[in-house]
DNA sequence: TGCGTGACCACGG
DNA sequence: CCCGTGGCCACGC
């Protein structure tokens, strides 16, 4: 058990162990870490997290696989540039073929 | 102290 | 997939 207060590091831990051209979403990451219905606070947490230079927010994306995270970024443009560059092709600020780039925590750490 | 808001999600139609 | 509804937790005023 862990204290909620370090829910949000926790939220950062599990971002930056996303592999480059892999993409996980704001709920899968809630309920790793029990948060089923914390899915909100994941976001709440990237948007703090944006400070941090180590959390790739950008591989950070809704169920439906869209970019609704890149207005937060210095630059709207940026998260979808920074996928691109990792090898995710994006279309109209969403993933093109979101189950083939989705990184679900729960099965790469092995629960 | 209470209410509105939000980088969300599940469910039913 | 779209739409409406309810729930979730934390933050700001």
């Amino acid at each position: 058990m862990k204290d909620q207060k370090n829910f949000f590091q926790d939220v950062y831990d599990v971002v930056r162990l996303i592999p480059k051209g892999k993409i996980s979403t704001y709920g899968s990451i809630a309920k790793y870490l029990g948060m089923a219905r914390g899915a909100r606070m994941v976001g709440w947490a990237m948007n703090q997290a944006f400070a941090l230079p180590d959390v790739p927010a950008h591989r950070v994306v809704n169920r439906k696989g869209e970019l609704t995270g890149r207005h937060h970024f210095s630059n709207p443009d940026l998260m979808q540039q920074l996928l691109e560059e990792e090898g995710v092709v994006i279309k109209n600020h969403a993933v093109a073929d979101f189950d083939h780039y989705y990184w679900n925590p729960q099965e790469a750490l092995d629960l």
